[in-house]
DNA sequence: TTGTATGCGTTATCAA
DNA sequence: TTGATAACGCATACAA
């Protein structure tokens, strides 16, 4: 009543497991039509069912890869996840998923066990734009970045154009009439996404408003209701008649500051404006619907994916193609939220 | 420049394989201080790290479970994988995740794919709460439902209180003096989640209303906005002033209802009450704030994954205790949506 | 067209 | 306290 093995299927198919191999790896040209069926025959009947464990480590091709991401509860990540899987299910390749919360230690440790699980390539999605590089490099596997740059022109990666959608939103605020701007953004700043948002933000304010941006620059823990409530009121009592319209780099930010906002009785956009990352359904629902920026976030897994597949593939040539860096673009969604009745 | 190998160890340490890997599975009581600290010594200079696939494939365990879940990129669903992860990632177990799409063919596909990869046992989400049974029958690994039970009580679950819940939610409706009330559920209606809280609804409507509850079950495809208005509008209009209460089953029929009731120009809690599964951030930023049920999908995950992982560690007694099923409370959070004005 | 023999990198049973 | 040796289930070079 044990597993049955190819052995199993030799001795019933009175061929050597040599042939059932062969069969198993489609190299019909070497093989008669007749033990061809034979052995077709006996695989189905008996429901025999190879060891994905042994021809892997006979073939060095576990076709797994891994997958690193900051948290995979995050409704963005969920999706990106999603475009990865789609595209593992294609080309039969299975991700290993880990969560690292951005913490180096952890990134660092799942990178070792993927290896020890001999994945075939990684998808990660850095923890830190330098700090993180030192634990991919050197390894003998390909590595492709995702959603998060790292500062090397070592590694492919595929992200969002985070500078000019945040410029595009800012711009959009500045053409309604806002004047009074503000950025709200979570810590650590050292993963692309969020500080090229910042920067992107910082240049303009800099350009239209004053050199004086840092006073306009919130690092906020999300989860700190209190915090961002201050802030908000802060922003508010010294606005001097000039609305407050707030700027936040991701959905965290974005539903921590709305929170705050309903909390605090603010009005939207009367007197308080707010738009941002990430776009979610509820956009269009929240009073007087929110702007927002649309990532494509699925496309950016699915692309990430491919690349990586195709990498790996080339492998045995020893791949040497230069690094790419895939941009998808984002999207403006202008709502209620950021239309100017000042 | 090859990767290491036990036995490249072995001999820098003068010793045979046999110690080295004696040494990796921490059976130091077979062994000298010296040699011992003299690999240790020597596995940290080289960073050598044992293969993973020859070690699974030898001793037959892989550790490594598969996780079969309708839809990774759900927002509720993400949340229960992470529940999962977090379980996995503290016994070192790599769960293998694939979403079904809760398609029987595609979950009977994956079941295979799973037990080629050796895994020791699957954690999932079933596609039909009859027809899935079969393609988990007969295997030598432990299954365990998540989040929807299945008629066999050959099988563990851990699923949340729906029938309960959704009394408390529809009582609630009821105390707060509504009649005309609605569900709004997806299809296919044949998994445990959904047909309960069709079930709990229909016989509190038979008991308190009337009982013609079929009127007042609407089976819609979330992703056709236009048919979900046509079924609001036709509630409104054969209201009679009795203002409807509509209960959804889950996060994307809420989201389908309050996009159509935005639509239509409702104003909730006037013209239509809404409250349902899930809750979600948004949940008190839409106006007047949506009454809905959470369910602990976190607690859900990893309890799933921690009963899974105890079957396992006992499967060398052929474990053969009956099976379970947890369930956990829901709780209901009532907010403007449901509070009658009429 | 098919089979023999060897090895992938481990673990485990002996015996020493 | 240690080591030879034989597996685990499959793939492949080489022989026939």
């Amino acid at each position: 009543m044990d597993r049955l093995v190819i052995n199993d299927i030799a001795q019933a198919a009175h061929v050597s497991k040599t042939t059932i191999s062969r069969y198993l790896n489609g190299k019909y040209e070497y093989m008669s039509q007749e033990t061809r069926d034979r052995i077709k025959q006996i695989i189905e009947s008996t429901h025999y069912r190879p060891n994905k464990l042994a021809s892997s480590l006979k073939s060095n091709r576990s076709r797994q890869i891994g997958l690193l991401i900051a948290d995979i509860s995050r409704p963005v990540s969920a999706i990106l996840v999603r475009g990865i899987s789609d595209i593992c299910s294609e080309s039969e390749f299975t991700p290993l998923i880990y969560s690292t919360d951005g913490d180096l230690e952890k990134e660092r440790n799942r990178v070792e066990n993927l290896l020890d699980q001999q994945v075939e390539g990684i998808l990660v999605n850095p923890a830190d734009y330098i700090k993180s590089i030192e634990a991919f490099e050197n390894r003998n596997i390909p590595f492709v970045m995702i959603d998060r740059k790292v500062n090397s022109d070592h590694f492919d990666s595929v992200v969002t154009d985070s500078k000019k959608a945040t410029l595009k939103a800012v711009q959009h605020l500045y053409g309604q009439g806002f004047r009074n701007l503000a950025l709200f953004s979570e810590n650590p700043v050292n993963v692309s996404t969020r500080f090229e948002r910042i920067e992107a933000f910082s240049d303009f304010y800099k350009a239209k408003i004053n050199n004086n941006v840092e006073k306009a620059i919130f690092i906020i823990d999300p989860k700190n209701q209190e915090q961002v409530e201050r802030y908000i009121t802060g922003l508010v009592a010294e606005s001097k008649g000039s609305i407050p319209a707030i700027f936040t780099v991701n959905e965290l930010c974005m539903l921590s500051v709305l929170a705050a906002v309903q909390k605090l009785g603010l009005q939207i956009p009367d007197d308080i404006s707010v738009c941002g990352y990430d776009e979610w359904p509820c956009a269009p629902l929240i009073t007087p619907g929110i702007t927002t920026i649309a990532q494509q976030s699925y496309e950016v897994g699915a692309q990430a994916a491919k690349l990586l597949i195709s990498k790996i593939d080339k492998m045995e040539g020893q791949d040497e193609s230069a690094p790419v860096c895939h941009v998808l673009k984002s999207s403006l969604i202008v709502r209620g939220s950021t239309i100017f009745n000042g």
